[in-house]
DNA sequence: GCGTGTACTTAACAGCGTTAAGTTAGCCGG
DNA sequence: CCGGCTAACTTAACGCTGTTAAGTACACGC
């Protein structure tokens, strides 16, 4: 049952299994180059040199490829959260996770666009969601939740996910905006960047509890 | 040149330049009821009783179809801006604004997700850009520049754009994810209209000079 | 040596947006 | 009255997509 096999056939030189990770690679290049309307189960298999029936036999539909495709980036991105974990501060960190989450969607807007942007028929559970260190999301919330307890809201707000959605629609909102409008004239675009995190700190200034 | 040839053979009964009319109000229909990856030219024309070919006689592609469908609804939308632009208060007209965006957005996700949620490769100048009366982003404009002018704003906010992505952002935020994670255990959801009012207030008391 | 299972291929299906070419019907100038 | 013109429509097809049924080749365990 251990798949010790190696079906590589005159291919030869091609590990077997690796073939997965084969297809990922490519996959993921072409996403990144040219957006995920590029990626076509056909592209890839001209790209890793097989017929597009051999993907199937690695991933259910495409559906899934991608997913698996975004999942890594998605630990990575709760993973750089975990990194701006170690500022005491839970409102100091709360704008270091803005300014994370900002540079990963305007690095990665293909990723972006199928994580946060694309409307999913059916959950798909690949991160383990509720544990800080992959969904991002709980982290987000935990932190809100210390800043909650610590007192450092306005006593009105009391439900964590309401203030983390509150503060993660500010900065997603930008992201995705600048993503759809991209050098589009309709808007006289600032610098993302900088107008997310001014939108965050306006958006602390008025949840914080006035002293 | 007039139009007022009749080509509808033994059809009959139908109107001819209204077959073009028929045909939005087909689209529109399948739309807003089973959302945009429903609507397919094939199964436009099955609706209209026309073979797919038919439609490309009146829209140039299924792009020009669905951004004259939506098209319609951007003037609503700016015009019911208009309507909340009575308010004299501008921080007051504000808040209003976000809510009728707000509004909109949940209650017809499909127009929402096709104007504001979909990358389009060229810029397609249909609503008139810069006239509050048919551009909504531009009405949000000038409401943010009444406010900076009348010194309501901090004073180190000097840029309109600026701040009107910012208070867009919050607003949009809410709609589009609760668009894209509606019915999705990840989140928590609390009621996305009242989230999306409060972070608005939030980030109103954020931007506004205290005094 | 023989089955078994894994990795792959060939061929095809159904659907999509779109287009080239042909048909039909009605108007308009001579 | 009639030929030409044009708008509105159809038939047939192209090239693309994701996906699947069926078949083949190879390496392994027994």
């Amino acid at each position: 049952m251990i798949p010790t096999t190696r079906g590589a056939k005159e291919r030869g030189a091609r590990e077997p299994q690796e073939t997965r990770g084969l297809i990922l690679d490519a996959a993921r290049e072409m996403f990144v180059r040219e957006g995920i309307e590029a990626v076509t189960m056909r592209a890839i298999a001209k790209k890793v040199e097989y017929t597009p029936t051999a993907i199937y036999h690695h991933f259910r539909d495409k559906h899934a490829l991608l997913r698996e495709l975004c999942e890594n980036d998605m630990r990575a991105l709760a993973q750089a959260f975990q990194r701006s974990g170690k500022i005491e501060d839970p409102i100091e960190r709360l704008r270091r996770i803005g300014q994370t989450y900002i540079r990963f969607g305007l690095e990665n807007p293909s990723h972006y666009r199928f994580l946060f942007m694309t409307v999913t028929p059916e959950v798909d559970p690949g991160v383990e969601k509720g544990n800080p260190e992959e969904d991002a999301y709980s982290f987000l919330r935990r932190t809100v939740a210390e800043a909650i307890s610590a007192g450092r809201l306005r006593l009105e707000l009391t439900d964590p996910d309401q203030v983390a959605l509150m503060a993660w629609s500010v900065i997603h909102g930008i992201v995705s905006l600048s993503i759809v409008f991209d050098n589009d004239d309709w808007i006289a675009w600032p610098d993302p960047e900088k107008t997310g995190l001014e939108g965050m700190d306006a958006l602390i200034r008025g949840i914080v509890r006035e002293r």
